[in-house]
Parts: structure tokens; sequence; C-alpha cells
DNA sequence: CGCATCATAATTATCGATAATCGAAACGAT
DNA sequence: ATCGTTTCGATTATCGATAATTATGATGCG
């Protein structure tokens, strides 16, 4: 219950709320975004939205030319290749990196791996989706490195597009079955191990990759 | 001989004045960059200013609070230590990533040796670093992955510190010998030697490192 | 008809001015 | 003197308006 008005630079406002449209889909990837249609739109004037557009762009959610405007960016099949290459790299190093595997960790992710098995059953593509991105996101987190774990979160929307297509045509039970040895690796304080499995969990994903695209 | 009138936005002239000074030192670490007083000094109004710093933020250059102002970026000792992490995992998984090695990257590679021990002979620390740099980069280039490169070049600011006070402390020389093995290993296609060798030197600044810290 | 040229409309980029906010100095009470 | 409050100066955040730029479509010529 907090009542404190609203202390929120404009510019965030009007990112928040250009990040909802495009997860509600209001705004499609390749759809433009006008500045000053947009400022009216929200009551305000061209400067804050300008200043969130570019915002976004450095996030990587739309593309901005010179003159020309800002749209939705559209990624293609090989920018997200790329990003799932970066994240893995990452995913792997941070394993490396673990010193203790934290009971902390291993906790997280028997969570997670309860929450994708019950998305499994009821078949929800979204609640999967999100339980698994937390899963690997601790693995990242728990190396306590903010660097890394910032970049691996810059490359949610390149995974976000994937995972919506792979989980099309890969069936979710297969995709989870991924991840408990991972976990039992951890268990067993065997990073190596680990390292191993999770490899072998992206270059399944990356082979049926393969046949969607 | 430039004949092409200066078409480019204030934003991004306003931007490359900021890094130069930031690299001649002009400004340094610490410093508050006012935006109503560079736009004077420039002959711009508040708005170029305004989003050149927004653009050195994101690039990591510059720190920014809100309703108080930007200040150059001064890295503490474990975000450095973090993106060397961050570093050695990209150029790892770009290891593991190239398909075949080709003649192109031993080549550069080979060059920038080359060059390496030249500026070693001179006691060149400004010229040896940019070698140095340009030797790492070059392997995360030859995975063609545009994404990882990008995520390398951005740690370029927190590297360049590492870089100024390890090799104040460490000897030229004894850098320049972690390099040509990997090198070796490169040419007889066994990446996974040069990934061995790529962690081992990884290992061994980070050790002198602890020394300097 | 095809192509180059030019006007025009749409949009971004920049400007100068004002409002909102923060930090520090001045002030007063205990 | 110390702590809390107030005021003030400095700076950012936002605004509305104008300039610059691009793409588009019309026009005229070969």
């Amino acid at each position: 219950m907090k009542k404190t008005v609203v202390r929120q630079s404009l510019k965030d406002q009007v990112k928040s709320i250009l990040i909802d449209r495009m997860i509600d889909g209001d705004l499609a990837p390749g759809d433009r975004i006008k500045e000053l249609q947009v400022a009216k739109e929200l009551g305000t004037s061209q400067a804050p939205v300008r200043e969130a557009i570019r915002c976004l762009e450095t996030l990587g959610y739309v593309e901005h030319i010179p003159h020309v405007g800002a749209m939705v960016k559209t990624f293609n099949q090989s920018e997200i290749e790329e990003a799932y290459q970066v994240r893995e790299a990452l995913e792997l190093h941070s394993t490396a990196l673990i010193g203790e595997v934290q009971n902390e960790l291993v906790q997280d992710l028997d969570e997670q791996l309860a929450l994708m098995q019950a998305a499994t059953k009821e078949n929800n593509i979204r609640l999967f989706t999100q339980a698994d991105n937390q899963f690997h996101r601790a693995i990242v987190a728990s190396c306590e490195n903010e660097t890394m774990l910032t970049m691996w979160e810059s490359l949610k929307m390149q995974v976000q597009v994937i995972a919506t297509l792979l989980k099309a045509s890969m069936p979710l039970d297969k995709i989870y079955l991924l991840h408990p040895p991972i976990v039992d690796a951890f268990k067993s304080k065997s990073r190596d191990r680990a390292s191993l499995l999770l490899k072998g969990h992206y270059k399944i994903l990356s082979s049926y990759w393969e046949n969607v695209k």
C-alpha cells in the first residue's frame, strides 16, 4: 500500500509503456514508433518520448535510423543464433567461476525445475519459458558477477523470440528433461559435469532450431 | 582532403569530442559533465549534449544520476575483475566456435605478435596495449558473431584501466610470451589447446593483478 | 514509357525557455 | 554546538516551436 506520488521521470514512464505495448503485441516487430505521435497519445512533449526510444534502442528493442525514425526491432535468424551462442558462453563460464556450489543455487534451480514441470503438465508455454529463463539466470547469477549478469540479461529479447519458435515445435517435456541432470551435477558439486551437460543442452536445442528455421 | 561537408548529427559530434577529451585526460574519471556548460562551450543547445551524454552512459563511459548529473565513470576493483572474467568467457567460447581456423586469423595474430614484440623492445606501453587488444579482438572476430564482438568491445574501458595498471608492474616481455603459444595452437588447428592456453593466459594475468590491487 | 528533377508532406533534430528537482549553505531552536 | 528546517543556487528534465532532413509523389522531358 504505497501512497507515494508518481515520482518517476516521464522518460521512464514512457519507456515502460512502450515495453508493455511490445509485450502485449500492440507494437509488433517492424512497427514504426513516431515520436510526436506517441507524445500526443501520452500527453507529453517530444523530448521524453525521444529519450525513451533511445533507451529502448540501446536495449536492443528498437532500431533507429537517423532522420527517419525508430521501429520495433525484428531479429533475423543469425542474430538469434548469435545471441544464443553468447548466452551459452556466459553460462558456461559462469559455471566455471562458481567457487563453492551454494545451497542457495541448488535450491533455486530445484524451484524452477518444479515450475517447469508444472508448466509442462498444463502445456503452458509462457510459464515454462519464464521458469526456464529463471533457471539459466540463476546459474549466471550465482557466480556473483554483475557485469556478466547484465550482459546475459541483455539477450532477453532474442532469446524470447527463439524460445517461442522452439517451443512450438519441440515438446516441453523434452526440453524439461535437459535440466534435471544439470541440477544433479551441481548437487554433487561437479561443476565440470554441469558444464558438459549445459553444452549438451545447447547442442540439442540448436539442432532443433535447425529444423525450425 | 575531405570534400563532403560535415554531415554528422550534433549529438555524434559532441560524443566524439567528449570521448576525445576522456582519452586525452582532459576529462578524468570522477569529473562532472554539465550539460549546459558543454553546450555553451561547443556552441549548441542542451539537447544534443544531453543525448551524447546518455549515449556515453550506455557505453559505460559515464555514470548518470537523475536530477543530479553525469560524471566520468570510475571503475572499482570488482568491476574491473568482472569485466575481465566476461572477456575471458567470450574469448574462450569464440575459440570453441571457430569452425575451420582460417589463415586470415593466423595471419592477423602473427601481425599483432610482431607489433607487440616491437612495442616490447621500445617499452612502449601504449603500442603494446593496442596490439594486445587487437590480438584478442581478432580471436573473437574470427567466429563471425557480431553480437559476441559487440559485447567484447563494450568492455574496452575497463580493460583499458586494468591494462594500464598491470603493465606498470608486469614486464611487457612476460606478457608477450603468453601469446605466441596461442598462435601456434591455432596454426596447428588445435582449438582445444588454444582454449587451454588462453585460460592459462588469463590465470597468470589475474595472479599478477592480485599483487597490483 | 522511363528517367531525372523538383516540390511537398512527414518526421526527426535542434533550439531557447521554463519547470522540477537536488544539494548545500544559512538559519534557528534546543 | 548540534540537529533539523528553510531558502537559495545550480543543474537537470520537460516543454513548445522551429529548422533540417528524408522519402514520396508529381511533373516534365527525351
